[in-house]
RNA sequence: GGCCCGGUGGUCUAGCGGUUAGGACGUCGCCCUUUCAAGGCGAAGAUCGCGAGUUCAAUUCUCGUCCGGGUCACCA
């Protein structure tokens, strides 16, 4: 059966990197009629954050993204978290040992450091030299039982070509010469992730192996370890680098990186990760637009990821963004906006104004801020009055144009077409275009340029509010 | 530097021996319009990194080369 995990390492947040990563897992499963788990990698004990755990699952779920199994859900396999499964790498590695794949090296930090600057002084590739390769097993233990600290590495054999067929990339050859005796077991007694994910990923009964093509060159460790425990390795699929401008593999030093920032500056979850979907991958077709997680899954399959690094768009998340909020349901769309009206300090209007809101913004708001601080005249009288906009449309016979329509505002019905009827009517007694009334009423209420259509704004402020601003503008822009 | 991977308009990409090299984002113009958008139409923008080879024919296959990236930790 198919089976795929998402294993990142609690170091903070998720990174945008890991969402697409996730949702390529969670996918492939869905279309496969697999399993996915989360399984968390927290073995390096200095990176730790508090938190993190939580915030990981906090993202995915907010993303849409649910595992079969992890940590915060029991499955057959678990534990799902690395440092409680520590006897379980204690036991694999002391097989390694057992038969001659791995031993005990008692090299110090220091030793190691200066041993890696004399390599490269000599000008060759800094490696491990193996210099407790052929301890004696006799001594070793006794060095051990004394208390000297040590770790375990790996034994990799010379001059060997090692081959495997990458999902996406094809036929993949490294020679081992370029591979050196990795540590498996720190000497703190955590395993690395080499040791703990070939483990983990085997007892998890793992089928596929999709993670960032940073993983690619160490793939022979992960295959070696394998057969050293007599174990089939999984299929590897390696997924192309996200990256920034500069086409390095996108960083915290890139500004937003974490799932976290997208959401607060409000890009919807359905949004983000169908921009995230298609960079690296496209169903074979020019569809651009997935409505749901699940009808990219439908048309997801591995062989169809690219090869190359993909730079990372803010541009183009935008539209896709943009697209999602238009076709969003009214009432999933408000529930939505609930965050960003507290934020700014506004109380959420009704459903049916808000409806209304909803639908004259819908061409124009891209991300979730756009209802709220990109049209505040909705919800309260403007502060000030655009000076570009007053310069522009503010004119002599705005003031008597103005008052004139305040007062059939005053009493018209409070229709589109009769408050249409009333501006034109004004205007033509005058003998004025509509443009020389509507920018003005406009500028009066809202305090900017553009926006929706004009009586579709003054019908959703309603004609008291209207009246208010109108003789409010009257006073302050009659100069 | 060694090893590995990659290379189609600024960006994301389609393409799998014969195409006017298609689409999307972005940019610019026109139309629509009370504005801003959205939408419609249109434009600019790619010698398919470069050079050989295979072939009647290469963006598509092979080799070389250049450029870019990844990786060489008791980090993942």
């Amino acid at each position: 059966m198919t089976r795929v995990r998402f294993a990142p390492s609690p170091t903070g947040y998720l990174h945008v990197g890991g969402l697409r990563t996730a949702f390529y897992n969670w996918a492939f499963a869905r279309k496969m009629g697999g399993e996915f788990l989360l399984r968390i990698e927290d073995t390096d004990r200095t990176r730790l954050v508090e938190d993190a755990v939580d915030n990981l699952i906090e993202s995915l779920r907010w993303a849409g993204i649910e595992a079969d199994a992890g940590p915060h859900k029991e499955g057959p396999h678990g534990p799902y978290v690395q440092s409680e499964r520590l006897s379980i790498y204690r036991e694999q590695v002391d097989k390694l040992i057992a038969s001659g794949h791995a031993y005990p090296c008692f090299a110090t930090a220091e030793e190691l450091a200066q041993m890696r600057e004399e390599l490269i002084a000599a000008g060759k590739t800094p490696m491990y030299d193996g210099r407790y390769r052929d301890l004696d097993p006799a001594e070793a233990k006794r060095r051990i039982e004394a208390g000297e600290p040590y770790v375990i590495r790996m034994k990799i054999p010379a001059g060997e070509d090692i081959t495997f067929d990458d999902v996406v990339r094809g036929l993949v050859t490294i020679n081992t010469d370029t591979v050196d005796d990795q540590v498996l077991l720190k000497s703190d007694g955590f395993p690395t992730y080499h040791l703990a994910a070939v483990v983990d990923d085997h007892l998890m009964e793992i089928s596929h192996v999709i993670r960032g093509e940073e993983w690619l060159t160490s793939t022979p460790k992960h295959i070696l370890l394998n057969r050293y425990f007599g174990w089939e390795p999984p299929r590897y699929a390696h997924l192309p680098l996200i990256v920034n401008k500069e086409k390095k593999k996108l960083s915290k030093r890139d500004g937003d990186v974490s799932v976290e920032s997208y959401r607060e500056k409000g890009f919807s979850a359905v949004g983000l990760v169908n921009f995230l979907a298609l960079l690296g991958w496209n169903a074979g077709d020019d569809k651009e637009f997935y409505s749901s997680l699940e009808e990219m899954a439908e048309a997801f399959s591995l062989e169809r990821i690219n090869k190359s690094a993909a730079v990372f768009d803010l541009d183009k998340l935008t539209h896709i963004n943009f697209l999602h909020l238009r076709e969003m349901p009214a009432d999933k769309l408000s529930a939505e906006l609930v965050p960003y009206f507290q934020a700014a300090g506004l109380d959420q209007p009704e459903s049916e104004r808000m409806a209304a809101i909803i639908e004259v913004m819908k061409e124009r708001a891209h991300v979730y801020p756009d209802y709220v601080e990109g049209c505040r005249y909705f919800y309260e009288a403007p502060a000030e009055y655009d000076a570009g906009t007053v310069k522009k449309r503010w004119k002599e016979d705005s003031p008597v144009l103005l008052k004139a329509y305040r007062d059939r505002l005053a009493e018209c019905d409070w229709t589109l077409e009769a408050m249409e009827a009333e501006l034109r009517s004004v205007t033509e007694a005058a003998g004025a275009g509509a443009g020389r009334l509507i920018h003005p009423v406009r500028l009066a209420v809202s305090g900017v340029g553009g926006g929706p259509g004009l009586f579709e704004l003054l019908h959703i402020v309603g004609r008291d509010e209207c009246l208010r601003r109108i003789d409010r503008a009257l006073e302050a822009l009659k100069a």
